[in-house]
RNA sequence: GGCGACGUAGCCAAGUGGCAAGGCAGGGGUCUGCAAAACCCUCAUCACCGGUUCAAAUCCGGUCGUCGCCUCCA
């Protein structure tokens, strides 16, 4: 069965087909750079992880642009949001979006999100906004007015596609700010103009000003991808109107479609509301990475659809965490009965059992990156190499090595929810040979009934974070923080 | 007010016409020096009402409820 996804454009599931055979070129809005993640971003950039992890375990050569939004954009008190930064750590407006930016990349990579391929700067991209902007100007789509570059949303019949809004409705909505130089309430801005004690600022044909905030992914997406480009992910609540004036200015611009299948993730709420800065209930990376573990709260994120809302909560997370501790134990368990295996040939049943639920998985992400279900065949096939491991005798190496190859590419690369000594390294093999050194001395005390020395080894061990179990064919161990 | 999503066991969560995946928690066993882990067994008619169908959690209509967006955050 061939990759199916569910294209917000068009609201129905559709065959995936990349543009060009076997290429894939993605593009998903980045962050604004001027406050710490939160656990929002990992719920959507998480999701978005998988996507890329997946299509490239398809084999796809895949291209991922994720911008980083460091030129501000208003907030509700009409103030802009690195200015606002700027003003709170007492910072240079630069400093302030390259701290930020180096937080996220290395909250990024403590969840364990492989990185954009390329990360472009939207302050890097002026001179393309403003392109942009003149483009549509020339093209009748947009007009200048008082210094400022607006979208004419009457000009492009399409607007409104994606969302599934009509303009006219818009209008009656009370709440659209209407600015006395628009022609009309839905009309954005491309360009604008700005006030001399504004700090981000550049010239333009207008004079002094900084760019609308939908430009930047217009502008760059197509940069680097070309137009039409394959996927455009993004959060649910970014689909209006950020993500249809992107699709309205860029195919106007240019007259080709924008991207060609939208992949919109749900957002996640903290006990059942919304998580803002506002209400308190804001949950920094940093803050849980200190709680919990980056590979559970992965697992947390793809145990739901990534296109459902995900609630985050203390029972949700610990649940998860305990589930999450059978794939990886089994995982660590093999690599560690691994390096005394005996040689052998891997029993054809269990062989096929294996094959079988590799097949499973793949179908579960083929329909829509369904991560829960492939989750759930994970936790089947774990249940049968549990049962298969208890039965007496020591499996061989061939099964083992099937085992492990089953864990590395599906819960390790597609995943990426297995902990350090699941996939090697040399300290992690140090460590290991170590504790193995140790659980060598505990075999012969027990031999000898000299419980005492039996029970000390194993309590320094836990209170270290490693979990003794005795096993019939002898003892193992796992980290357990 | 407008647009949209959702409502499946104590909790989390797949499943979009044909006997309701999986995880956590709970109950009963096996193994074990003790412990832990693992294994075996057990635990639901799908918010409510009406309709279509041989057959519905799945389709249609209505009711109630929750959440999101329309305005800064992903």
């Amino acid at each position: 069965m061939p990759l199916r996804v569910y294209n917000v454009l068009g609201r129905k599931k559709e065959e995936f087909k990349p543009i060009r055979e076997g290429h894939v070129r993605l593009y998903v809005c980045g962050p604004t750079v001027y406050d710490h993640t939160h656990i929002g971003h990992a719920k959507l950039y998480v999701s978005m992880d998988i996507v890329v992890r997946y299509l490239r375990y398809l084999g796809y050569s895949v291209r991922y642009v994720q911008n980083i939004t460091d030129v501000g954009h208003l907030l509700d008190s009409g103030e802009d949001r690195i200015v606002k930064g700027v003003r709170r750590e007492r910072v240079e407006p630069m400093e302030l979006v390259e701290r930020f930016t180096r937080y996220y990349f290395r909250d990024m990579d403590a969840l364990g999100v492989i990185r954009p391929d390329i990360s472009p700067r939207a302050s890097g991209h002026v001179p393309e906004q403003i392109a942009l902007a003149q483009t549509l100007i020339d093209d009748g789509h947009a007009y200048e007015a008082n210094g400022s570059v607006y979208f004419d949303v009457s000009s492009w019949p399409a607007y409104g596609k994606l969302s599934g809004r009509q303009v006219d409705e818009m209008e009656s909505g009370a709440r659209v700010a209407v600015l006395g130089e628009k022609r009309h309430a839905a009309d954005f801005a491309l360009w604008r103009k700005a006030e001399p004690d504004h700090i981000l600022q550049w010239d333009s044909p207008w004079g002094r000003g900084y760019p609308g905030w939908h430009a930047e992914c217009s502008a760059m997406a197509s940069k680097y991808l070309g137009q039409p480009f394959d996927i455009h992910g993004g959060g649910l609540e970014n689909m209006f109107p950020h993500n249809e004036c992107e699709i309205a200015q860029s195919e106007a611009a240019t007259g080709v479609p924008f991207a060609n299948y939208w992949l919109l993730a749900g957002s996640l709420t903290i006990d059942g509301v919304k998580m803002s800065k506002s209400l308190g209930n804001s949950i920094t990376i940093q803050d849980a990475l200190k709680r919990w573990k980056p590979q559970v709260i992965r697992t947390l994120v793809l145990s739901t659809h990534y296109r459902n809302p995900l609630d985050f909560s203390e029972t949700a997370i610990q649940a998860t965490g305990r589930g999450w501790e059978r794939i990886n134990s089994t995982a660590n368990r093999i690599r560690q009965q691994l390096r005394t295996a005996e040689e052998g040939e891997i029993d054809a049943g269990f062989a096929s059992f294996l094959k079988e639920h590799r097949a499973s998985f793949i179908e579960k992400m083929n329909d829509d990156f369904n991560s829960p279900a492939a989750l759930g065949v994970l936790h089947d096939a774990t249940h049968g190499i549990n049962s298969h491991l208890s039965l007496p005798g020591s499996p061989s190496r061939g099964t083992l090595e099937a085992v492990d190859q089953l864990y590395s590419d599906l819960a390790g690369d597609v995943l990426g929810i297995l902990t350090e000594e699941a996939t090697g390294g040399a300290s992690a093999e140090r460590e290991a040979g170590l504790i193995e050194l140790l659980l060598d001395l505990r075999s012969k005390a027990r031999k000898d009934k000299d419980w005492v020395s039996a029970d000390r080894i194993r309590d320094g061990l836990r209170k270290l974070g490693v979990a003794v179990e005795d096993r019939p064919d002898g003892a193992g161990w796992r980290i357990e923080r």
